[in-house]
DNA sequence: TATTTTGGTTTATAATATAAACTATTTTAT
DNA sequence: ATAAAATAGTTTATATTATAAACCAAAATA
């Protein structure tokens, strides 16, 4: 009972980040500032944090002469998100 | 879409506590630290602060010559916890 | 009566979230 | 042509928060 939440997951931001990346489609930086309303120093931060864990990974391109950094979910992250909602299941029901 | 999600129930160990005590029934201060295995100085702050925001009431007592603290929901606490829940899911599903 | 146990609180520290300040490139206005 | 503004971020500093260590008081026990 009440097992350990990922701490990685457990953060408004990154949650809404991987919460997004979980429909399957890939989202790029701005589509993330929009949805969230996070800062953009704030939204780079925790895309780091999830690369660094290999929840999520990052292509950076060029699209229309600007510069965009495009994310997609791993497998890992998949799996970590299914885990965290299973772990939080037992706090709110 | 991604409404905040209050920040005094985004935290495992008050979740735990409100959860524990959604229940209905009230606990005291050795049932949470045997449910939770969090130490009595964490407990003790975050118990302080869900009292201050007035999702539990503390009464404080003496049962077999020991001082005892007693937690339980309040109304806002109940309401506050739905509400969580209800933010929550628009980042879990 | 000295020590340990119970039941906590207060305070210091470690970790974390967040925004402010900064960098670099591109577009637009003058 | 070039100054200003917009796009797309990163780095760093600050503010907040979680957590544990240190502490206190009363009761039980050796």
């Amino acid at each position: 009972m009440y097992k350990d939440l990922d701490p990685l997951l457990h953060s408004q931001l990154r949650l809404a980040i991987v919460s997004i990346l979980m429909t399957g489609e890939s989202a790029d930086f701005n589509q993330i500032m929009d949805i969230t309303k996070a800062t953009s120093g704030n939204i780079s931060v925790q895309i780091k944090k999830l690369q660094d864990a290999g929840y999520i990974e990052v292509v950076k391109s060029f699209k229309n002469n600007y510069q965009n950094t495009a994310l997609k979910i791993t497998n890992k992250g998949i799996k970590a998100f299914e885990n965290y909602v299973e772990c939080l299941k037992q706090y709110i029901k």
